[in-house]
DNA sequence: TCTGAACACTGTACAGAGTACAACGTCCAC
DNA sequence: GTGGACGTTGTACTCTGTACAGTGTTCAGA
């Protein structure tokens, strides 16, 4: 929480000077991130790109958890947010899920770490503000408010681990999605009978020849929103 | 794959018996996880409490990721399908969300085990089979049946990770909302301004006192499902 | 019935993870 | 000037998944 809000009643007043800052850690850990996974950000790899041994690191940060903590609040933080006033409630809260979209396209890292006792830091608080007001005046109650955007919030981060699995499947089996079926084309014919499963052989096999594979990110994103704008809209209209 | 379907194909004909079945590795494991978490799903630990070497446990399983593949569709295969012919299609589609809210508070890990490119044994095509059956008939396309499900999945899957996040940081923190709450209080009061945030500090004030926690997995879910069903109607109810 | 290949299982080993701990060196307040 | 506080380092420990060589068991074919 200090380290968050970088409070200055938690800097030490005696001994030497610190080679480094809070934020270049955070940023070393960030950038290792991007390139190469939440995976390869290891305490031993922050620290040599920061030419330092790994247990210096713990001067900055209690632990590794707090590191991705202040990592995902100051991801929050950078986030651009849209400005939507004036503009059909929809659009505004479709903007709201595109910037969370964004946000984990350009660090899908972010998607993967947990969320709940979330960061409570500035950058938080700034995402959380700025998304309240794209849902405000629309006659909800402050509790509906919260958890509508949740609600959103949950979504689009439950749809970008998705994504971000099916692009990591796809990268590390090495076979694409050509080769997975026709390596397992025989026993699936043998034990995906129609008659035991009529539904669903019927169903999967449209949405697999729809989208080209079993499960489409970009489908599942459309057809999601959709739905949830078309929830809001019931609880909103509900009203009167 | 081969594994999942228990191919005939795929026993041996020459060499010693094996001491075990696959499904008392699955079971073995299932029960380590329902007792102590995923985390303390090792390789030692499974192979222990078979009374066996760890790197015995290769001969039945490849790795450990096949052997999450197939605790995920034992478990599946072992979910109670209520029968919802006729009923409404709102109740159809809550109770097969219920059943799936069961099997995470059954088997809290199967909501952390990654699902894309699932496994696609018995168990999961029963699964699917069955949920597919209760949103069918409502006049929607395969492919929009495919992308309702998947959408009700998402979410209960989504919330599930955040209930059970929720209830891991309560039990680990080892100081109780309160606690935590006076510690912070300090610094949270300097820090979030109501001048700043003023939609944040209402809406989050409103949250935190209507539920008693910052996230309340109770109210998220009720939100949540009903949000789903108003969307559903909305799909279903504009075709006529 | 005997033999060789196939297989189950064991013990040992390795690289890499997070981080505790003691030692060493640097800097500020008195 | 000096004592104590602090940053940084090197070493070490436990734990992970699993590769590998070795040992013993079982069955198919001669």
């Amino acid at each position: 929480m200090q380290l968050l809000w970088r409070d200055p009643a938690a800097v030490p007043r005696h001994g030497p000077r610190q080679g480094l800052t809070i934020d270049q850690v955070v940023a070393a850990a960030t950038a290792l991130a991007d390139a190469e996974g939440l995976a390869a950000v290891t305490m031993r790899r922050v620290a040599a790109g920061l030419g330092v041994v790994p247990t210096a690191l713990y001067t900055y940060v209690p632990g590794k958890a707090e590191l991705l903590d202040l990592m995902l609040d100051a991801a929050y933080a950078r986030m651009p947010r849209t400005g939507t006033d004036g503009q059909p409630w929809r659009q505004r809260v479709a903007a709201v899920a595109a910037e969370n979209r964004a946000l984990f396209e350009t660090h899908p890292w972010a998607a993967a770490v947990s969320t709940v006792r979330p960061p409570l830091g500035p950058g938080l608080m700034a995402k959380y503000e700025h998304e309240l007001s794209a849902l405000d005046g629309l006659g909800l109650t402050d509790v509906e408010l919260d958890a509508a955007l949740t609600h959103l919030l949950t979504f689009v981060q439950a749809w970008a681990r998705a994504a971000a699995d099916t692009r990591a499947a796809r990268r590390e089996s090495a076979v694409d999605d050509g080769q997975w079926w026709a390596a397992h084309a025989p026993l699936l014919a043998r034990v995906l009978d129609p008659r035991a499963y009529p539904l669903a052989v019927r169903a999967g096999t449209a949405a697999g020849t729809a989208h080209g594979s079993a499960y489409s990110p970009e489908h599942a994103y459309d057809f999601g929103l959709r739905a949830i704008l078309d929830g809001f809209a019931a609880l909103i209209g509900g009203r009167g």
